[in-house]
RNA sequence: CGGGGCGUGGCUCAGUCCGGUAGAGCGCGUGGUUUGGGACCAUGAGAUCGGAGGUUCGAAUCCUCUCGCCCCGACCA
């Protein structure tokens, strides 16, 4: 190949449109063109290392024992309507309607496609364990496409899917997988932290995310050096503080706060800390209001809270909601006195002494609340984010931040469409039983623009040997005649070169 | 969706407030000179100023609408 004969587009300047460092690389080393706002073109030079890194994937996956595929990128509605995802995927997902009124998705994700594809070509436990996988593009209608390839609405995925007989074999296929991504990303020169998380609405349980640690990261990692805990913070655990042996319990007192509604008019006007307060926020829940009892200085864990009360949908309240529920405005809210709702506490608020509450009373609010004796705790559980300086839940070490990249998520996803999709086979005495899934997934293009923000100086890129374009450049450097007679033995040198590499 | 910003040759930007019919640098073509670490000189091509409507003798510039793009937020396998 000569460079003369290529296309390679490069730009001497940053294009305007471009923010974070691998999307300006990106662009100027002519690897992508953007055409639309998320989505981008892969020139030939971009495909190369796309390319290289797909091969590394398909090396690992295939050395693990899963076999590629190749599905629809448009998926029939009646299977996500099967699964239920047709009404709980929301707006997220890109849906059209073809000339006969038949509704498709875009596929975002292929948890439909793989069970249906599973459930017509097997019957028996004799062809489980299976894991079948494909490189494939995904279609997301992101709120907000950001970072270039980092966040797009159209992105390049290795999607894998693994059914198993039984939970053992579940635990095998997805140690297996996180084995091979280990592998996969190590080949393929970055490096990343995986990391607990939470599985979100995909449904399941064991959730392991491989993240690039990165400034510009989405995500934020809870990390001990001691012992390695590792989390995202939609997961984190932390250890709570010790109980204050504090003096003697107050008396439940109102005190007139006119105009004091947020944790930091609070701090500011009873001049204390703000873990002495506790902050009340109201929810709807699928429909239902919820109240929300966390510390002061917390904020609400949504992922968490979710998952503890199995909600669907969590959104805020309004301050209609909130009037109804606690009968005054917002910023006045608080556990003592409310009947009608539903109350979460954080496992912190049992050990709290003589807080500062809303009095559920415009302009007031009480001093010297105790749980027990002003409010019962029926509910509670672990509903707050963990932050840097948080005691790890393994070993009780102080836990520090980081903002990572994420670029491969492994999950157990359980019998969620095995079962809604009606996937069965008979085991070795004939009887019916439900393969249970994992599912697998590395963002390609992702991954390239993370080797690409892990991997660089002040001159540009610096590709790992193993995801470069090209591996050898030529250059002849002749000026004059008789030079130039000299490229035939460059050529022959390139000709060798090629048959070694 | 809320807030902010921007659309002018391939790229980066000036001109817009104070209307008079488009400019620079880089890149690109051609000719020449040069040449051992991103050359220089000359010359040239290339823009109906995102789009539509309006005001005006006259609109890149003013007004209305519209499309696109970027940033922050909400949100997010």
């Amino acid at each position: 190949m000569r460079v003369s004969k290529y296309i390679l587009p490069t730009l001497k300047e940053n294009p305007s449109d471009a923010v974070v460092l691998s999307h300006r690389l990106m662009m100027r080393a002519g690897l992508i063109r953007k055409e639309s706002a998320g989505m981008y073109a892969y020139l030939p030079i971009g495909l190369r290392v796309l390319r290289k890194i797909t091969g590394i994937v398909k090396e690992e996956m295939d050395r693990a024992g899963a076999h590629e595929c190749l599905m629809p990128e448009m998926t029939n509605a009646d299977y996500w309507k099967e699964s239920g995802r047709w009404e709980t995927m929301g707006p997220e997902m890109i849906r059209i309607t073809d000339r006969n009124g038949l509704e498709y998705s875009l596929g975002p994700t292929h948890e439909e496609s793989f069970t249906n594809l599973v459930r017509s070509v097997i019957s028996s436990y004799r062809d489980l364990p299976l894991n079948l996988y494909q490189i494939n593009t995904k279609f997301r209608d992101e709120i907000r496409p950001r970072f270039g390839v980092i966040r797009s609405k159209e992105f390049i995925m290795k999607d894998a899917y693994s059914f198993d007989i039984d939970q053992a074999g579940l635990d095998a296929s997805y140690n297996a997988m996180s084995m091979a991504y280990r592998r996969i990303f190590d080949r393929c020169g970055i490096a990343t932290i995986p990391v607990q998380a939470d599985s979100g609405n995909m449904g399941g349980s064991a959730s392991e995310e491989f993240m690039v640690a990165s400034e510009i990261g989405e995500e934020t990692l809870l990390l001990c050096d001691k012992c390695e805990y590792r989390a995202n913070s939609e997961k984190a655990e932390y250890t709570r503080g010790e109980v204050k042996s504090e003096s003697a319990v107050e008396e439940l007192k109102e005190v007139l706060t006119p105009d004091v509604k947020t944790i930091e008019d609070l701090v500011k006007f009873f001049k204390c800390d703000e873990d002495k307060f506790l902050k009340s926020v109201i929810y709807v829940a699928d429909g239902k209001p919820l109240m929300v009892v966390v510390p002061g200085s917390r904020e609400v864990n949504e992922h968490k809270l979710k998952n503890f009360i199995g909600a669907l949908e969590l959104d805020l309240a309004n301050d209609e909601v909130v009037e109804k529920v606690t009968g005054a405005p917002f910023g006045f809210a608080g556990p003592v006195g409310i009947k009608d709702a539903r109350i979460v506490f954080d496992i912190s608020v049992k050990n709290m002494v003589n807080a500062i509450t809303g009095a559920n009373k415009k302009d007031y609010h009480l001093s010297g609340v105790n749980p027990v004796r002003d409010f019962n705790i029926k509910e509670e559980a672990d509903i707050t984010s963990a932050r840097a300086g948080d005691i790890c839940p393994k070993c009780g070490s102080p836990m520090y931040e980081k903002k990572g990249i994420e670029v491969g998520h492994i999950f157990k996803l359980g019998y969620k469409y095995t079962k809604a999709m009606n996937l069965t086979v008979l085991d070795e005495k004939g009887a019916s039983i439900t393969p249970i899934m994992g599912c697998y997934g590395i963002g390609v293009n992702r991954t390239m623009a993370a080797a690409v923000e892990q991997n660089n100086d002040e001159r540009g890129i610096i590709w790992p040997k193993s995801i470069a374009p090209f591996q050898v450049h030529l250059i002849g450097i002749a000026k004059t005649d008789e030079e130039t007679a000299a490229v035939e033995p460059a050529e022959k040198l390139l000709d060798t070169i090629k048959e070694y590499l």
